[in-house]
DNA sequence: TAGTACCG
DNA sequence: GAGA
């Protein structure tokens, strides 16, 4: 018998310690020496977006001018695979998603100061059973919720350093994006800024 | 419409 | 700055 899927939104603040969070951020060190953030573009309209990224795990989370929104296994600029998932975040997900197969993307955003995200669902994955797990690290956002249709009421809530949302079951499509980030109100980043870790079920299993 | 402008 |  397994443990019940989450359902709706849900905001777990201070989820992860602050020994947990520099852990993660020397694991993200690594990941990004590896795999470099970069600047996406938008579909079509080739704008960039203020957010940089790069992921972890089988497959990553990518967008460009020409082929728009996709999954895929190399980094768009090194063509190298990504590089794994780190071992602390899969655990996260074991303890917190209670799905019963492992995050295949870990989509790695980097927010410097100034940088949104517009309000969007996660739709790109085959497989919407699986609940969204996300971490925040550093500077704090103001991060806001809408419900599973655009045009709908929506709600903001500051996010922090080591908390964690999971989106799943009723809530697993909603609108979500960040309005805000506030500088210098956390220690962990030496330069600022805000680091946020979707962990997501890209197929179907 | 994973951005942006603009309104209040 | 907040919400649609």
């Amino acid at each position: 018998m397994q443990p019940p899927l989450p359902d709706g939104i849900i905001h777990l603040p201070m989820c992860l310690s602050a020994e947990e969070q520099n852990a993660l951020l020397e694991d993200i060190r690594a990941i990004v020496a590896e795999a470099p953030l970069y600047t996406p573009r938008m579909p079509k309209t080739g704008k960039p977006m203020s957010v940089r990224m790069t992921n972890c795990g089988s497959l990553g989370w990518v967008t460009d001018k020409e082929n728009g929104y996709r999954y895929q296994d190399t980094h768009p600029f090194t063509g190298k695979s990504w590089p794994a998932i780190p071992d602390r975040l899969l655990a996260l997900w074991e303890e917190h998603s209670s799905y019963p197969h492992p995050p295949e993307a870990c989509l790695i955003n980097f927010y410097e100061q100034g940088a949104k995200m517009g309000l969007h669902q996660d739709k790109d994955e085959a497989n919407f059973d699986a609940p969204v797990l996300s971490v925040s690290l550093g500077d704090d956002c103001l991060f806001r919720i809408g419900g599973s249709s655009r045009g709908g009421p929506t709600k903001s809530i500051r996010l922090s350093s080591g908390d964690v949302i999971i989106l799943g079951g009723e809530g697993r499509l909603n609108y979500h994006g960040v309005d805000k980030i506030y500088p210098n109100t956390s220690p962990l980043l030496k330069n600022g800024g805000r680091i946020n870790l979707t962990l997501r079920r890209v197929t179907s299993l």
